[in-house]
DNA sequence: GTCTATAATACGATAGAC
DNA sequence: GTCTATCGTATTATAGAC
């Protein structure tokens, strides 16, 4: 893939992790990514919404490797995701409170505004629902609960990230990491 | 208070509800209101941030009133969250997938961008994590419990809004009461 | 593929009349 | 308190040269 094209998704991401999609203008992507101006449109004739879904859908199947990574440093999934939300914690306050994607912006301010940001939204999320769910079911759980605990556990850790960039502490995704631990003890 | 400020308010909860806080402009605001265009900075002279920072502390202390009444409903904690968090799952089905406030979009747009709706933002949360944490308290948990406890259901719920909201469904909502009502029974 | 220039529109904010 | 008009600057998107 071109490097410009990928220059630009990359930028969007960091830009739209900041200060979401309407916060975010095409000129201001075209700047700080270095790109050629004229090479924006020529990559992404759709415009904005397909910039932003392409986006969105790499930095999901970017974080859910991530996550399978992580997990994967312990044996134990209450351990495992446990430590791992720490990880969030400690990362959320080393890069000054950015939320680590643009997903939780992208998708609430286009969940009924954009049908194709919406469905890339949607994608993303499944993708990290996922990663959770296969650590639990390789560590035992049933289908079921490895499933209705991948939602929670994101949901979950999705929320925290909120908390902690919003208090501008890891503390909230500690709070989230302990208390998940608990759960999964069970 | 006046009729119009009041109106302004609320119709800026609604569209940044919807839309966050960028994705509104003050031109739709006066429209939708029906408020006298010239008296928007009338009453909110430092214009959008002002505008943005009453209406999301109005929207939190609201919140925090709806918890405290949803929850007082039932004397068991667990199942008055359980129960709680299911109304939630319905209202954003019954509202076509609303957020419930601008909470949530307008805390991560702005975390890092305007230090005065930031403000505005952490105590609409703590609003809200102190209406969990008291009736917890009321039940019999202890202090530490109860804060961290109030905190870790704000964080669920939140991100429970979040996925329900994009993949149009209360279901996620759904697993998070379910969920937590295991935890909180423990 | 990349460039400049620009269209058409929206933005937040302000001025000044009444 | 409310009005209209407008400033200056963004926005997304396109046209046409190279």
């Amino acid at each position: 893939m071109s490097n410009t094209r990928e220059q630009i998704l990359q930028t969007t991401c960091g830009l739209m992790e900041k200060q979401g999609y309407h916060g975010t203008g095409l000129n201001e992507i075209v700047k700080e990514s270095g790109a050629p101006k004229g090479s924006l449109y020529h990559y992404f004739p759709e415009g904005k919404e397909q910039i932003t879904s392409e986006a969105v859908l790499q930095s999901g199947k970017l974080t859910a490797t991530r996550i399978q990574n992580g997990l994967s440093e312990n044996s134990n999934a209450a351990k495992a995701i446990h430590d791992f939300v720490l990880n969030i914690a400690h990362h959320v306050e080393a890069s000054e409170f950015a939320a680590g994607s643009p997903l939780t912006s992208v998708a609430m301010e286009t969940a009924t505004k954009s049908e194709r940001i919406n469905a890339a939204c949607r994608e993303a999320y499944s993708l990290l629902e996922t990663a959770f769910k296969e650590k639990l079911l390789e560590c035992g759980f049933t289908k079921t609960k490895a499933e209705e605990l991948g939602t929670f556990i994101t949901a979950a850790v999705e929320g925290g990230i909120i908390l902690s960039r919003t208090y501008h502490s890891g503390d909230p995704l500690r709070m989230v990491a302990k208390h998940l631990k608990v759960l999964l003890s069970q």
